[in-house]
RNA sequence: GUGCCCGUAGUUCAGUUGGUUAGAGCGUCAGAUUGUGGUUCUGAAUGUCGUGGGUUCGAGUCCCACCGGGCACCCCA
């Protein structure tokens, strides 16, 4: 018999896994709550229509698509089969797996635009899934935690994120750097340098900085058709140093006839300036060779990293306008974030930082000693239960050993003897699998001591 | 889509220039211990050596193909 096993790039998750998880959702979940953020959930699956053509032609061939049901092969002529690929799949398959968040968004934000208020703030956590060959921290299932604001132009949408990404990372106890950078800045150096139409070219080529070094970034830039003289003039934008301030102050001289560049710096400006006031627990920066790859951005855009952990970005988002347009509802900007739940875990789990109580499962355990006190033990759970204790009782009067190798072996902090001696004197023999002690209690004491933890 | 590396027990891995019956740690199970787990000691179970073919007197070891896994690039979270 063939061993069963999981498609590549998937995983499975076990209790100790998926309570790590929850911690990190529900740590999520709460911020965007707080922040006036309501939660959607779109489809798994949506039609292949509003997924294809969103991602670029790379994009594209990373969706999985869903094969029709029924007679598929019906409508499928010799042309079809003679013709590419992406004209087969679209004869085959009418439906496709969600690639991200933002396109279901801007989908359903245009499918129920008559019910919806504007500004209107979502938050959405669900799988996405990519047909990617995977690698390190990269997965064909994956979760993506996005909270995204359409409909309001304001820069406060951009400082709110930012708070909340400051909150979540300070609950989670990782030291963060969270980068602030603006895609007109960008687009003003683009114009800057005379390859106003190489926007796409000098933003993929920046954003490898980290990766590639500056020398790979200059011979990408050379190679993506900008010229020597082009190169050379965006070089001081490597080198601009010092304070977040004199660091605006120079790009601003750098940029002081660029219309779109002096925008973005003025919007950076009051982001950082506004954070400034209200307080971070993590560092905000001005990182003026953020760039992130994504293109639809045309605003702010951030980007956080771990300080203590190697790992890339753990968070990104930025504003980008139009969100809504391919869908034939222009003129809604929108701006947003998402955090890498998979990579944060990974985080967490290298430096343990998760607090005791998420990683709990059950509580206490009652040792079964046979038919009558198992019958008495179920009563004093059913107790314990309305007091909100995770509480079980031990099916099977096995032998004590397994029963405590149990509880050990699930991390249960406390175990229950009662017996026929106990049950006599209405009394609990609670051991503290932890350090080992044992008292005898009665069952309001039972409850106090493991409430009281 | 391109390139590189790796497949031996549940798991992590050893296995000599090709040589008898394929090993260890961890885990699992049983016992030492019939009301006490995590430490210790004793014992046991577990393998189509990824699959198929080839070379050879002889293949876990060498060659080929396929399948599976990992990593890097592209792209991205």
């Amino acid at each position: 018999m063939n061993k069963p096993g999981i498609p590549k790039g998937t995983r499975d998750f076990s209790p100790l896994e998926m309570a790590k998880r929850n911690y990190i959702f529900d740590t999520i979940r709460e911020v965007y709550a707080l922040y006036g953020f309501r939660q959607i959930e779109t489809p798994s699956m949506e039609n292949l229509s509003t997924l294809m053509g969103k991602y670029g032609e790379e994009g594209d061939k990373l969706l999985f698509k869903i094969l029709n049901s029924g007679n598929y092969m019906a409508g499928v002529s010799s042309d079809d089969l003679a013709g590419d690929t992406n004209r087969l799949a679209a004869r085959l398959c009418e439906k496709g797996l969600r690639y991200d968040l933002t396109v279901p968004f801007a989908r359903y934000v245009v499918q129920h635009r008559e019910e919806l208020q504007l500004p209107f703030k979502r938050y959405q956590i669900q799988p996405v899934w990519r047909a990617d060959r995977p690698q390190k921290g990269r997965y064909r299932e994956f979760y993506q935690c996005d909270a995204d604001v359409v409909g309001s132009d304001s820069l406060l949408n951009e400082v709110e994120l930012m708070q909340i990404v400051d909150t979540v990372f300070r609950k989670f106890g990782i030291r963060v750097c969270i980068k602030i950078n603006n895609r007109k800045i960008l687009t003003g150096m683009a114009e800057y340098i005379g390859h106003p139409d190489k926007i796409v070219e000098i933003t993929t080529a920046i954003d490898k900085l980290d990766k590639i070094g500056i020398d790979n970034v200059r011979a990408e830039l050379a190679e993506a058709g900008i010229s020597a003289e082009g190169i050379a003039r965006l070089q001081p934008l490597f080198e601009i140093q010092g304070s977040t301030t004199e660091r605006l102050s120079a790009i601003r001289a750098m940029l002081k006839d660029n219309e779109t560049g002096l925008k973005g710096i003025d919007e950076c400006a009051f982001v950082l300036n506004t954070l400034a006031e209200l307080g971070t627990t993590n560092e905000v920066e001005l990182d003026l060779t953020l760039a992130r790859g994504l293109n639809y951005y045309t605003g702010c855009i951030f980007e956080v990293k771990a300080l203590d952990v190697q790992i890339g970005s753990i968070t990104g988002g930025g504003r980008y306008d139009n969100l809504t347009g391919i869908f034939g509802l222009p003129g809604l900007s929108g701006v947003g974030i998402s955090f890498g739940a998979d990579r944060i875990f990974d985080v967490l789990n290298q430096l343990d930082l998760y607090p005791q109580d998420a990683t709990t499962g059950v509580q206490l355990l009652f040792i079964n000693f046979g038919e009558r006190e198992a019958a008495h033990c179920l009563r004093l759970a059913t107790q314990l239960r309305q007091a909100g204790i995770r509480t079980e009782v031990y099916p099977d009067s096995v032998k004590m050993k397994k029963q405590m190798s149990y509880a050990n072996a699930q991390a249960i902090p406390f175990v229950a003897l009662v017996g026929e001696n106990e049950m006599q004197q209405g009394t609990v023999s609670l051991k503290n699998m932890q350090t080992g002690e044992q008292q005898s209690l009665t069952v309001e004491e039972v409850i106090r001591a493991i409430s009281a933890k």
